[in-house]
DNA sequence: ACGCATTTGTTCGTATGTATC
DNA sequence: CGATACATACGAACAAATGCG
């Protein structure tokens, strides 16, 4: 079903994960890579591409392609990931309580953050993500309801973008966030279990679909001890005319 | 000097900055801008997927690419910045007093994080960053004196990168960034205008050179009311088998 | 210092598949 | 259905960096 150079990249990934390269050395040049997989370059270049993208390997001219550390890089927490995929990924213990779940009128700053009209609904679904018996994470979200027509408190317990994707067959584009520290709010004293903190981190998130569409804005707030972000960035290749 | 598809890059991202297209708009085909720059499509192609990672198009299948909203995006904070890069940018008044300058051998600490022993010495560097007349940020950075010898108090007055890359000929690979929240220490009150704020946003970096040696660890450390971090990301690509 | 083999980087060409309109 | 636009895949050639003898 996939393209050859994505299920390359699954598979070599697979291979890196179970540790079948050791960590600093090569992998097979792009030769063997393409008598073992029987495709051309072109494919194997993609998947490296791929790889080297998401921080699994480095790629050196003239050298080969090498193992990086993704134990030590702690990995991943940059991108699109939900909190059930996250949960999955840290393997603890993890709860999810929905709090709030209607189909409301948006307000003007909601309005403003979606780009819609006030003709337009919305659904609104809060919720408190629970880790270790604690409430460290309230997640705010705010969904267009052109495009998410019905949510079910069964659904928000899960994967909203499980449901999204799966079940509704939306596939989402890209994402922007924005990282800022905050006082809390009543809502946060309300929801969370604050342990004495009297800020927040806020990561204000707009989720968009394949064609650009503005699907999801969404808040998800953090107690500040509990909270990392961890990102793996590559040189962006400068101008040398 | 530079390949053709990078340089292409540059020169789309200043008709878009330029605002050539409007928002939303599509861009010329791959097929006219084959005929536009009188290159192959391959080499398009890597112009307009490199556009697409930094967030500046959508590319839709059997529709076209699209201009996203750079401004609203409010570009570009992800990714490998320096501190001057960063305050030409946002065109504010910006300052840096460099507040400690020593080559010394390392702590075990810095051992670690640089992954050094205790027979290689490194230059520590801590600048304090002004925006408006006010020291929001304490930068601390540790560089392996194996990569850069000589540091001068003129250089660290500027951009140590610019030197890093420009006059000893370096090229950064790659990064990753951790970001969490801390309480603040003594050498925060000391060296910050922290205005009331027992917290810091702590911004841990492990900065690699191309070959996939590790050059510098540093810890930025901002006030928590003017931090912000802004992240762009694709939607990872799934497996359907 | 030099040439040669290896490895990744860039560019071109061509063909076919798939989504959109 | 046909035209357009992007996606995937293969092949080929040359450039540039590296390592070795």
């Amino acid at each position: 079903m996939n393209a050859k150079y994505i299920s390359i990249y699954h598979k070599l990934i697979e291979q890196i994960e179970k540790g079948a390269f050791t960590v600093g050395s090569k992998i097979p040049s792009e030769k063997l890579l393409m008598e073992q997989f029987d495709v051309s370059r072109d494919t194997i270049r993609k998947s490296l591409q791929m790889l080297e993208q998401n921080g699994y390997i480095n790629k050196v001219k003239g050298k080969g392609s090498f193992i990086l550390d993704t134990a030590k890089l702690n990995f991943p927490v940059t991108g699109l990931i939900s909190f059930k995929e996250l949960s999955n990924q840290i393997g603890r213990e993890a709860e999810t309580i929905v709090e709030i779940l209607e189909k409301k009128w948006p307000s003007k700053f909601i309005r403003e953050q979606l780009e819609i009209d006030d003709q337009t609904a919305i659904w609104k679904v809060v919720r408190a993500r629970k880790i270790d018996g604690k409430k460290i994470i309230l997640d705010k979200e705010y969904y267009n309801s052109s495009y998410v027509e019905k949510l079910s408190r069964s659904i928000c317990e899960g994967s909203i973008f499980d449901y999204i994707e799966n079940t509704l067959h939306l596939n989402i584009g890209f994402a922007k966030k924005e990282i800022v520290v905050q006082a809390c709010t009543e809502d946060d004293q309300k929801y969370l279990d604050l342990d004495g903190y009297d800020m927040v981190v806020v990561v204000n998130t707009f989720v968009y679909l394949d064609d650009g569409s503005l699907l999801q804005y969404g808040q998800s707030r953090h107690r500040p001890d509990k909270f990392k972000f961890v990102d793996f960035a590559r040189r962006i290749q400068q101008v040398n005319e």
